[in-house]
DNA sequence: ATGAAAGCGCTAACAT
DNA sequence: ATGTTAGCGCTTTCAT
């Protein structure tokens, strides 16, 4: 381990220096009240001087607040508009992310580097922790551990059904509802809801906004799949060439509507001319993509919500009800779709 | 402030609940030689019984090392990757990221916030700083302020010259050499290299390596602009119907080549046809913009190498020479790059 | 192999 | 308005 001559500036060498004692050093530079401002010009002057900073650390552990917000969500564009919109909040209230991925170990390691990084962010005493979690059974445990310690916890993008914490993120039933209107406004009436696996909340509610609107609409009918990469070929090869075939496509994510642009393409079929798509995220497109119409989450909004919820909850007295705050995303119409016909 | 009725089981607990004292515990969690594989049982299972978290904090002030590393850069998707590879070797390391964005508030306040986040991260007492300095003159006091406290610093992307410190980033000379040969072949002799302020590193040892080749080139040419958003659109149209006018630009990022692209396109000058451009940084495209030649940096590459070159300084016993680590970046040929002619 | 005791740098009563 | 004292949770001598 390195050895650090550190010029160890304490505050008893500025109480030494300045002719006091350490109580009134610490009184002085950490603003509490009952001292006179001849002392205080003169503790900060020999403060400044000698150089000082504060040892956080000490700090953090003797008044219960360090100044760090754990934040872990997963490696991506989009979450990095999120994390912009916490840093946003947060450098100007004096807290500092301490930043991971979510990251799965695939195998051999019962236990994950996500527990790890919580563990990490426990020990170092975050005032609270923001995450995205990934499917609900498998992260249960961690949970309870923050849950116990009463660290405020809370979620952003996705929700958990069974854990009850604070959520941030998109209104994702207004998405699909808004989504259904558009294809139902282009004349669309036989659709395909492309979905993730029922533990993810995103996809769940966009599905269900979806489906509202189309239970509401004369003839308007909607299947499901959901997405799998080695099915996927057959899945929509099967739909689109049997009987009342969807002329319109919802995917729950920019991801997987791409993934789908792509086996359509193969296939022959052509976007929008025979199937609308639509898309959910709004992520930036790569060479000769086609202009997908999608939704923009909003994801710096989201973030600084996150934020300042998480701001209120560490400052709080007391544990606060769960919050559940969501986003409207907005429709952003581009050529993946158009009129039937 | 939150009053924390958190389960504060702590080491003296484990003790009182094994029937040893504070020492033996403390020897046996932290893995110092001295203790029966017995006793070492007993508090393992107490410990882990009563759900015990060591406090980082408390263990971090004792033994100088937090764990913690303080990276800031600025918010981009560039960075992103940088991050990301800092992150695969972080997380396998113990190490988790003090992460922060570089912001310069643009006025009426003398001090910056990058100063007020260095100051936490010094504060936090994060083992080592990693950053994406901006402009040298601006943030030398914070250098310093790093520095007397040794605390190891380690420079990313961008380089300062008269800061003697550890840098790891692209090989800016190779790759300015690659774009100029890759012109040179494709026949092109009249070149315009566009670039950012002297004090970017990056821009500057860009603009080198691809005038070191033109020098070698017969009949080769390189004019040189700096970018500016307000003047470009005449420099450009003055450059292009002068005399001699350059047939090829090289731009020092592909943010400026898009910029340039579109000022052309108002111009109503087509790329390849009669101006071959290259970006670098392999930045992802939006919609209906002109696939660019370009380099990949390997950002990834650059982040992984960067938390290697903290990990060896962090924990080694003295302060090492400053070290220079250069990923070489690899040109990418698009459609923006064509025979002169 | 274990215990006792000092101390890390600071905050927070409690005095004066 | 300032000083005194007792911790906070741990590591680290130094004993035994």
């Amino acid at each position: 381990m390195r050895i650090r001559n550190r010029n160890k500036v304490t505050m008893k060498d500025i109480a030494e220096e300045a002719g006091v004692t350490l109580s009134t050093v610490s009184r002085v530079l950490s603003q509490k009240p009952g001292y006179a401002e001849e002392t205080r010009e003169k503790i900060f002057g020999v403060a400044n001087r000698l150089k000082y900073r504060p040892n956080a650390l000490i700090r953090g552990m003797q008044t219960g607040h360090t100044g760090m917000a754990g934040v872990m969500v997963p490696a991506s564009g989009f979450y990095s508009g999120i994390v912009d919109g916490m840093h946003q909040v947060f450098v100007n209230n004096n807290t500092i992310m301490l930043l991971s991925w979510n990251i799965r170990i695939e195998s051999n390691r019962e236990d994950t580097l996500e527990r790890q990084i919580i563990h990490q962010m426990v020990d170092l005493r975050a005032d609270g922790i923001i995450l995205r979690p990934g499917s609900e059974e498998f992260e249960r445990p961690y949970f309870e551990e923050i849950w116990e310690r009463d660290i405020p916890l809370i979620l952003v993008d996705r929700h958990l059904t069974k854990i009850s914490t604070h959520f941030v993120g998109t209104d994702d039933q207004a998405g699909g509802r808004a989504a259904a209107e558009h294809l139902i406004a282009l004349g669309h009436r036989s659709m395909l809801f492309v979905g993730a696996h029922q533990s993810v909340s995103t996809s769940r509610g966009r599905e269900e906004g979806f489906r509202r609107v189309m239970s509401q609409s004369p003839n308007a009918y909607c299947r499901s799949l959901v997405y799998q990469a080695e099915t996927i070929r057959d899945d929509l090869a099967a739909l689109l060439g049997g009987e009342n075939a969807p002329t319109a496509i919802f995917c729950y994510n920019d991801e997987t509507a791409r993934k789908i642009e792509s086996v359509l393409r193969a296939a022959g079929i052509s976007i929008p001319k025979d199937v609308s798509l639509i898309g959910f995220g709004n992520m930036p497109v790569y060479d000769e993509q086609l202009p997908l119409t999608t939704f923009d989450q909003h994801q710096s909004e989201i973030g600084k919500t996150a934020a300042e919820l998480y701001l209120e909850c560490t400052s709080a007295e007391t544990r606060s009800s769960p919050q559940i705050r969501m986003i409207k995303p907005d429709l952003i119409i581009r050529s993946s779709t158009a009129p039937l016909g």
